[in-house]
DNA sequence: CACTGTATGTTCGTTTTCCCACATAAAGAA
DNA sequence: TTCTTTATGTGGGAAAACGAACATACAGTG
């Protein structure tokens, strides 16, 4: 049995969602549907045109880029803080990358039509979608970087504060081999530093379930990657003047 | 003595300033100043808040990450279709890169002020922000792909060709140990690619100096990562209905 | 219970890149 | 010219990750 730790996060609502005025909540929940997304579900496929955006409630969303030989890199991931979909107000109506359900859970969904009408007609949801939008941007930038330098096991720490921070509890349900298709890299190399975080008794591990059990290392055996992108997120989430 | 050919573009101006309707033209062009920039200008440092856009026009921006201990990695370049300073209208004022000159040049310069209120009261100047900056994601999301799954040979020829693009000549001036810096490797390591490729025929280079002979054998010994992101680019800045 | 599919563990040789040290050579300054 | 700085070339050893093949072991099914 896995041993369990107090969450450090509940999340009941979308973070974004929370953010909006009562007035803007009250034009948009109306259109709100919630829907239960299954481990794997996609999303939406790489240049797909989207119909609805997810505010992700419980569940964890991955941005996954699929190269032509099969090869792929998560290159963010999205969960209660945020949005899948920002293809829908940036312009482009789709992008070139793919979003999988990595976590089940709940999520609301928009009509993208709804989200597009309110972002063009009022600076609040305008100012809450962008300022995540690049929050977004420095989770992607960061990744790039942190493919770059840093060794799998860093890159697995780094995976695991980022799912941990948008589930409410220290479980992890995801096998080895999906852990690797996210980070780009071999099943085995998971393997190898997945055996050593066990080892030194920061996680512990068994066909498809992951429980952390000290974050604490976890955090500190990461490389700067995870803290700075939660540091700037935090930045861009946490608003000087009221919306 | 190194060759030229014929330049395959002759930026005159920027590409996004060019596709504002002259109403909005009108009220821009009034507040731009024409600015040179020498390789290596910091144009603005991680975590600075931008007092101005830069609009390039015959110059290069890197936009570049620095990690705390001395790695970089270059996230994307800017050249003539783009924007150097997209955090004042996202939203964050600053980001976590910083923003170098990359090739010499000359760019048009813009008070972040004016940058704002146009993108907040316009939507024509909103959509062609927001779609480029879709396409800089898009630049963003591939390097970390690339970063992760290609040799250094195949992300030089990338990083070339990206140059290229933005040049109004085949002839780059940039130090192996500056592109090194670009891609996060070491220094070695462009050596022996610019090597192989200079043994091919591909490129011709001495001293800083780098001259493009053939195009097209360049974008065969490049990854995919290259052409995906310029046929985005280009989806991003056509626009099937007028602005 | 045995069977089967799936998740994880392990090994070996190979490739790529890294780290370090030093050699060579061109460009500019004195 | 000579000296110095800077750019590039080269080689040896180490580390990280890869590719492939195979072993083990658990979970669910019948």
């Amino acid at each position: 049995m896995l041993p369990r730790t107090s969450q450090t996060v509940t999340p009941t609502i979308n973070r974004l969602l929370y953010q909006l005025t009562p007035e803007a909540q009250d034009r948009i929940f109306p259109h709100l549907r919630q829907v239960y997304m299954q481990l794997g579900d996609v999303i939406y496929e790489a240049g797909e045109e989207l119909d609805y955006v997810y505010f992700p409630v419980d569940n964890i969303i991955s941005l996954l880029y699929v190269m032509s030989d099969g090869g792929s890199a998560e290159i963010a991931v999205v969960g209660f803080e945020g949005v899948v979909g920002i293809a829908v107000f940036m312009g482009g109506e789709s992008t070139p990358s793919r979003a999988v359900t990595q976590s089940a859970g709940w999520a609301y969904r928009l009509p993208a039509r709804e989200l597009k009408d309110e972002f063009n007609q009022h600076p609040g949801m305008r100012m809450i979608m962008l300022r995540y939008t690049q929050a977004l941007i420095t989770q992607m930038s960061q990744t790039a970087v942190c493919n770059r330098h840093h060794t799998i096991e860093q890159q697995l720490c780094r995976w695991l504060l980022l799912s941990l921070d948008r589930l409410p509890t220290n479980q992890l349900s995801m096998t080895q081999e999906l852990i690797a298709n996210m980070l780009g890299v071999r099943r085995e190399g998971v393997t190898e530093a997945a055996g050593k975080l066990q080892k030194k008794g920061v996680i512990e591990y068994s066909r498809g379930h992951i429980a952390v059990l000290d974050r604490e290392m976890l955090e500190r055996l990461s490389c700067e990657c995870y803290a700075e992108v939660k540091r700037e997120t935090d930045r861009l989430q946490s608003y000087p003047e009221p919306l």
